[in-house]
DNA sequence: GTCATATTCAAGGACTCCATTGAATATTTG
DNA sequence: CAAATATTCAATGGAGTCCTTGAATATGAC
């Protein structure tokens, strides 16, 4: 049969994108790509960590060919290479949730308690949104949302939310969205929303998989 | 905001399957596990590694939730714990094949040159079974063909092809296949197939790609 | 109970990975 | 050209990974 050494490194090499996600802050970082491009000291500042450290992760993910880099200026620039990137990665998180112990009570660690957070699915969400009896909120940062949102939602970054609590009309059932079930952004939204007085949700998961759904996104301000 | 060290250890965790599939090893260890379950001995055969090392590799993967075992006298056998982990490393390859530098290059380097062969698609293949106009011989080893094959295919293992030549209709077009795109076994039976004057070709992937297209499969003997 | 077989455990050395630190490089601005 | 900013590079210590080796454990056969 064939020989081994060579079986070994073509199996070495398949492992190669595994191991490039095979670290919780690299994880992060492909999880914040998923929301589209950002700088290296933008990245850093995400995942807490030094930006020497980041950029070295930077560069194993490029090396994987997970990310690729563009520079404007003196910023680079730092991009998932593609929608295959997006799907592995849920992937890995699907498979984490189903199968890695311990899981969901680090969720909840991180995310808190939802059991007060009404929430709604991407498909019910499409329906109240064909019906147009509902105001969907991007509570991400404004350059998330201009990279791609759901389309028809309204940009208010969760900083602003309280300010233009008047714009939003008050009789209105409000729904919020951020970067996906473990972002926190909604359910803050949602928080304030309620103690205010108004009717809101959160949809379940967030942007990347509403798109990767191939449901009606929309790009710019 | 929430505090970090939550959501590190969150993304920690989410990385986890990623770390378990982190190996060459490992992932030899996977693919083999598509086909069906092993006991370790089998495994250790399969990946060229002494039984002590294979052992301590599945049980990295069974901490990871990403197989599970079963005890039969005094062997013990593993299984891939669910179909989502076939469907992680089946990403996880085709991430490889778009993004790895120089994975072309090995993947040729094992297989060998297949500019030789004539190879079939999954679509084709479904076509010609349709029109009844095709054998289709599954050449892993047995319990493999046990364990899951395509509906109407026979069980030849390679190493049985040369004494069964006289049993396979001469007229008829032969159709190989075996554990998936980077397995040799089809490539072999299509070369002995074609010396032998036979209209010969290979499915250019194999059992668990055509299982999990939900394409017709059959168990047993 | 003893023996054979299959698997796991435990310890060690070589290697790689990770975060930190301080310096080096590249680009824009003035 | 000098200064400021953004990013990368290089070196370090500590931790984790990987394979090897030899011993320990568990089950079934006799």
């Amino acid at each position: 049969m064939a020989d081994h050494a060579a079986k070994q490194a073509l199996f070495d090499a398949l492992a190669e994108s595994a191991k490039a996600l095979a670290n919780g802050r690299r994880a992060e970082l492909i999880d914040v790509l998923m929301q589209g491009e950002r700088s290296v000291e933008d990245l850093a500042l995400e995942i807490d960590q030094t930006v020497a450290n980041t950029s070295q992760h930077l560069q194993r993910l490029l090396r994987a060919g997970l990310v690729r880099t563009r520079r404007d200026g003196t910023r680079i620039f730092y991009d998932l290479s593609s929608p295959l990137v997006s799907t592995l990665w849920r992937t890995m998180r699907r498979v984490a949730e189903a199968h890695v112990e311990g899981l969901e009570r680090l969720a909840t660690a991180y995310v808190g308690d939802r059991s007060g957070l009404d929430t709604m699915t991407r498909d019910q969400l499409r329906e109240r949104l064909r019906a147009g009896d509902v105001v969907v909120l991007d509570v991400r940062p404004p350059a998330e949302y201009a990279a791609g949102h759901i389309r028809g939602a309204v940009s208010v970054p969760l900083g602003d939310l309280r300010a233009r609590l008047r714009d939003i009309d008050s009789g209105a059932r409000v729904v919020a969205y951020c970067r996906g079930s473990y972002c926190v952004y909604a359910d803050e939204a949602v928080r304030l929303l309620t103690a205010a007085g108004r009717d809101a949700a959160r949809l379940e998961d967030g942007f990347p998989e509403w798109a990767s759904a191939r449901l009606p996104v929309e790009r710019g301000v």
